[in-house]
DNA sequence: TTCACGATTCTA
DNA sequence: AGAATCGTGAAG
């Protein structure tokens, strides 16, 4: 059935958002360009929002823009930002609830550490709009996502931070933003993260990867 | 039809 | 810290 190795089925996607997100933390971004080449990142910042919290899209109502955050899981979710950017989510938990992880972030081999460190920025890098909406996380469609290779280190709990979300007003308190803390690819460390930046072991092992 | 507001980013 | 910039939802 998958002809990727790796790769996240849509089950993986049917649980509460704010389970997926840190387990995202770590697994590939990947796209097959039209040339046949493949485009991947290593997923190092994550959100997970809900429905019944005020932050997310579907908490007052369902709306022709936001309608794909309240379908099937293990679909992408892409909204238009202050009209000008693009973010990506992956839909979750189960259909008829809103409920998703906004992809924050990710390291990209052998390009610049800040290439896709933010939202917006990820979704440029990857060249991802509402064209990609509603279409399914999975090789067949070329965009999908892949588990981290078995030979990379694993990551723990001690490697992920848990904090604050970012950039919204209601539902500043919940904990629901997750990101890789050596990574220097995170669009904002949480205040009082004194992680040194410096080891970057994952963005390394994928440019090496690369290569 | 009009208005206010961003799940952001870049610059000063 | 502040501006840029425009799609979208709620109000009128």
């Amino acid at each position: 059935m998958t002809r990727s190795p790796g790769h996240l089925p849509p089950s993986f996607f049917a649980r509460p958002a704010e389970q997926v997100a840190p387990e995202l933390i770590g697994c590939l971004l990947v796209k097959r360009q039209p040339t046949g080449e493949l485009l991947w990142g290593v997923v190092v910042e994550t959100e997970a929002y809900s429905q019944e919290e005020p932050a997310c899209h579907g908490y007052r109502r369902r709306t022709p823009s936001n309608e794909t955050l309240f379908g099937e899981p293990g679909r992408f979710y892409v909204y238009v930002s202050y009209g000008i950017h693009h973010c990506v989510n992956v839909v979750t938990g189960r259909s008829d609830w809103a409920n998703g992880v906004l992809l924050r972030a990710a390291a990209l081999p052998g390009e610049p550490e800040r290439a896709a460190a933010g939202p917006a920025l990820l979704a440029r890098r990857f060249g991802l709009d509402r064209r990609h909406d509603a279409q399914p996380a999975i090789p067949e469609q070329g965009l999908w996502f892949a588990a981290p290779p078995a030979h990379w280190p694993a990551i723990g709990e001690a490697d992920r931070l848990q904090t604050t979300r970012i950039g919204i007003s209601q539902g500043q308190e919940l904990p629901w933003r997750w990101y890789l803390r050596r990574s220097r690819c995170v669009s904002r460390r949480a205040r009082g993260d004194r992680t040194p930046p410096a080891a970057e072991a994952h963005t390394v092992a994928a440019g090496a990867l690369a290569s």
